[in-house]
RNA sequence: GCUCCGGUAGUAUAGCCAGGCCAAGUAUUCCGGCCUUUCGAGCCGGAGACCCGGGUUCGAAUCCCGGCCGGAGCACCA
């Protein structure tokens, strides 16, 4: 297609403004019609059942165990928008109903807290079930009363040998009156540790036999395994679907979003809801989420952090919010990746270059520019004819947050200045290189130690006629030490121009033809973390 | 093994329920160009996908069946 390929490329020839204007003249809708398109941002599907309800209430309910990642994003950033979108209520529940296996422990309160705040998820109300443990036993006595539940003092394996079968287990038949009394046994210590649990009966003929008469409550020796909130106050603990189960409805959620790992404890929760004469809520069960290359468990992330593995709960190797809070990701980039990703049941992989593009457009607007020279190397440049200010825009679209400078001060007509190792392979003997803002220059040697070019011209247009490479340098003497903790836990060490000294820890920066990096620390030198390209 | 769920370009997502407007839209990625004193941003163009096989139908990404692949659950965890 000849013809068109002639048409696109004199369009192209023109320059934007040149483009813009001729379309005004002639097609003044179809800008319009764009400026339409760009504002609509992808919106979350509709809430199913809606209209059912007063009100939106949707929750997030973390075991407090461990550092939140980016597996738990979708739980919370789904449950508050949607909460949000239908001018609804956003519960934060903390499930700390394990004092053994997974064992809650104090500073995962607070810091997941944090990462809601930072996420920009902010709850109405706040639950502990360590303390509705109370709660939890009034259901359970009246379910026992009710000859929905039994006390079962069978071991694990001769239940599941029974249920596998689709038969009773002996304590199944028993008269509520007995079993009431072996739940007074597992609150007073009769019953030691796994002597007892208590189970809600559900459909022994039900095909998936994990849903038969699944148990609620167990005993734990608490004062083996103290409960971090609350000590030894309790021994009988409820299991996740009953605690989970009975707060749903009490607290008036109405929309539970959550992963698919759920889906069977839904079924398994509706007995519970039939035998109290409740309504079980919507449900979303969103696919499980995966990012390339980092680990998603929090018991791995809790077993490498521990051992030392990792520096911390920030490593930026981890996918916690906390590392990539200190590698420079936005919130406003991770709600975004979510609200694209949505609900779907269906399982992903995310490559991080989704989150990276995302981030790229929050902190391009705002992050300025500096010169990081990576490997400092040594150029001389020869037949410099005099001193030069470069004068170099702190950002390239926004003149108004003003500029950054540079001066070079020949001796002898000799200019001695840094660039970075990365630029080497573009110094071949004769080329022509410009260094940004500053003046063009010609190769003429190489060798292990420096490089040594001559002056050739001052003017950037100079450069662009010649199709020089454009690189970054700093005055050889200038320069900062910084070291760039980059996504791999490595670090890679170099000098950054001296006008970063009004940067502030926080800060998220562009090293120009390096990429986006956070300020992390600020002494006789600086630490920051790579984000990315 | 049993019980469920799912499968659209490299990645993510729209469309599927109510079959034709889908020779499949969007974002990102990659490639080319324009612009730009960054390899960033912006702009233009391009490449790239309906898991497979049957069936129903005038017509299937969409409905049905079978297969394959992926995932989850099968705890006195959440």
């Amino acid at each position: 297609m000849p013809v068109v390929k002639n048409v696109v490329q004199s369009v192209n020839d023109l320059t934007p403004a040149e483009q813009r204007r001729i379309v005004e003249e002639r097609w003044p809708q179809a800008l319009a019609e764009a400026v339409e398109k760009e504002e609509k941002e992808r919106a979350l599907p509709p809430l199913p059942n809606v209209e059912k309800y007063d009100r939106v209430v949707t929750r997030f309910a973390p075991n407090p165990d461990c550092a939140l990642h980016l597996g738990s994003a979708r739980a919370i950033i789904l449950s508050h928008e949607y909460a949000r979108i239908y001018k609804g209520r956003f519960l934060l529940r903390f499930e700390d109903t394990d004092p053994r296996l997974k064992r809650s422990a104090l500073q995962f309160f607070e810091m997941i807290r944090e990462d809601l705040l930072w996420l920009g998820c902010k709850w109405d109300e706040e639950y502990i079930q360590s303390d509705r443990v109370q709660i939890y036993y009034e259901y359970a006595e009246r379910l026992l009363e009710d000859g929905k539940a039994y006390i079962c003092t069978c071991t694990p394996e001769e239940f599941r040998a029974k249920i596998l079968l689709k038969e009773p287990c002996s304590c199944r038949g028993l008269e509520p009156s007995e079993s009431l009394s072996r739940w007074e046994k597992m609150l007073d210590g009769s019953y030691g540790e796994g002597e007892a649990v208590m189970r809600v009966k559900t459909d022994l003929n039900h095909p998936n036999p994990a849903i038969r008469d699944w148990p609620a409550f167990r005993i734990i020796d608490t004062r083996r395994y103290p409960h971090p909130r609350v000590g030894d106050k309790y021994r009988v603990w409820p299991l996740y679907n009953f605690a989970s189960g009975i707060d749903d409805h009490l607290l008036g959620v109405t929309h539970i979003i959550r992963g698919k790992e759920h889906l069977s404890n839904q079924l398994r929760q509706e007995y519970l809801y039939r035998h109290l004469g409740w309504e079980y809520p919507e449900a979303i069960h969103y696919g499980r989420l995966k990012i390339v290359g980092a680990s998603l468990s929090k018991s791995k992330i809790l077993r490498d952090v521990r051992s030392g593995l990792y520096e911390g709960w920030d490593d930026p190797r981890l996918a916690t919010f906390a590392a990539l809070r200190r590698r420079g990701i936005r919130p406003e980039a991770i709600r975004r990746l979510i609200i694209e990703i949505g609900p779907r049941s269906a399982d992903i992989v995310l490559s991080w270059e989704n989150l990276y593009a995302h981030n790229r457009k929050v902190v391009d607007p705002e992050a300025k520019r500096y010169f990081f020279v990576k490997n400092p190397f040594k150029l001389l440049v020869r037949e410099v004819p005099q001193r030069f200010t470069a004068e170099v825009p702190l950002h390239p679209n926004r003149p108004e947050v003003g500029s950054r400078r540079l001066c070079i001060e020949p001796i002898n007509g000799e200019a001695s200045i840094l660039i970075s190792d990365s630029d080497l392979n573009l110094l071949k003997r004769g080329a022509v290189i410009r260094l940004i803002g500053l003046f063009n220059f010609k190769v003429e040697s190489l060798d292990r130690k420096r490089a040594i070019g001559v002056f050739h011209s001052r003017p950037h247009e100079e450069a662009r006629r010649l199709g020089a490479p454009l690189i970054h340098w700093i005055p050889d003497g200038s320069g900062l030490p910084c070291d760039v903790v980059m996504p791999d836990g490595s670090i890679t060490s170099g000098l950054v121009e001296e006008n970063f000294k009004g940067v502030h820890v926080g800060d998220i920066v562009q090293f120009e033809r390096f990429g986006f990096v956070r300020v992390d620390r600020i002494d006789e030198g600086f630490t920051v973390y790579f984000a990315h390209k």
